[in-house]
DNA sequence: GTCTATAATTTGATAGAC
DNA sequence: GTCTATCAAATTATAGAC
């Protein structure tokens, strides 16, 4: 992740977005966050002159809207909305293992940790799983799904999905992963079924 | 939560659960346990030699080992086992609610933050959830489900409650929490249908 | 826009009296 | 077992030169 940019700004918001996904919000600190991104305290000051809160909302942000791209994609590129629910978990288990089990939900840990604490910050993890849930509802719309039942079902996909996250990483195994993808994609398919 | 007690050492555990679960683990500073635990750091250190990590473990153990038999009495009080599963959604859907969203798993914060960071808590947020799945896979086991079938079941139960309380908690809503809660409800009791 | 130096506070942890 | 005093290091943030 965070590739290198020349623009300081972008590489800021970049490497602040990793270490949010690995360390949470408390557990990275200012220091850390010019090291990796090549930068002084100075100019990330000039950049985000709320400091430690504004760079952090700005990397929420910035990451949920690509790891919204990222599954959209997986979903948009299957045959159909059943199937990209269906390979997304697997893809997700992937990423996991390949990566130590250190790339997760760029959003979920900040979210767990500001929930009660940050009133700013908690706002924004609530935006952006809005943003991914309308995403997803809108497909299951398409795919010929109710409003309710569309809702539904994008809650539930979050919900197993983020869910897996948390179990994965905390036991090291994709157990968790494959058994919620297999379920979540039965019931998917089931609803299609039946509204048709 | 974190009833007064006059056991020093208790006091400190079940406050520093309650911090844990709150702001995680990098968030909740040594000063504001003693000072919610009614001690001193001295007699901190006196207990809990090991500092911050110790303690934060024996708190991560017992408040895991507590939830586990709440989940366990809501199912166990129950007439099957299904019935207790479908009633724990909305169980934690109203104690999430009562709480200002506060109130969620005791382990799931600090084991995303940990999760890279901190393998001696690591392990530990996973042998946790270990426990919890066995106990729900005994459950669905003595109901009629087979080895493999239960502990999927398990695994899905688990991933959904923890997926619902990171989306519940960053949306201010029990939306996630009502619809995951009724579709594995309704999983299980199809598993359990196909099983007989 | 970028940099260094530094302020002000807080952190986890230790020492030693009682 | 409990307490206070204190340490060294790290924290977020600011000032001002370049």
């Amino acid at each position: 992740m965070a590739e290198r940019t020349n623009d300081t700004r972008e590489r800021l918001v970049a490497t602040t977005a990793d270490l949010l996904r690995e360390h949470g919000y408390a557990g990275t600190g200012l220091k850390a966050i010019v090291a990796a991104g090549e930068a002084t305290i100075g100019s990330l000051y000039h950049h985000f002159p709320g400091g430690k809160e504004d760079l952090a909302e700005a990397a929420l942000r910035t990451s949920g809207a690509g790891y919204q791209l990222l599954v959209e994609a997986i979903i948009d590129d299957a045959p159909d909305v059943a199937t990209g629910i269906r390979q997304s978990f697997p893809a997700a288990a992937q990423v996991l293992e390949a990566s130590g089990y250190a790339d997760a939900c760029p959003i979920a840990t900040v979210a767990l940790e500001v929930a009660s604490t940050n009133e700013r910050l908690r706002r924004a993890t609530g935006e952006i799983f809005e943003g991914w849930l309308e995403a997803l509802a809108s497909r299951l719309r398409a795919a010929g799904l109710g409003e309710r039942a569309a809702r539904d079902a994008a809650l539930v996909y979050l919900s197993a999905l983020e869910g897996a996250f948390v179990v994965c990483r905390a036991t090291r195994s994709t157990e968790a992963m494959a058994a919620a993808g297999a379920w979540v994609a039965d019931a998917v398919d089931a609803a299609l079924a039946e509204a048709r």
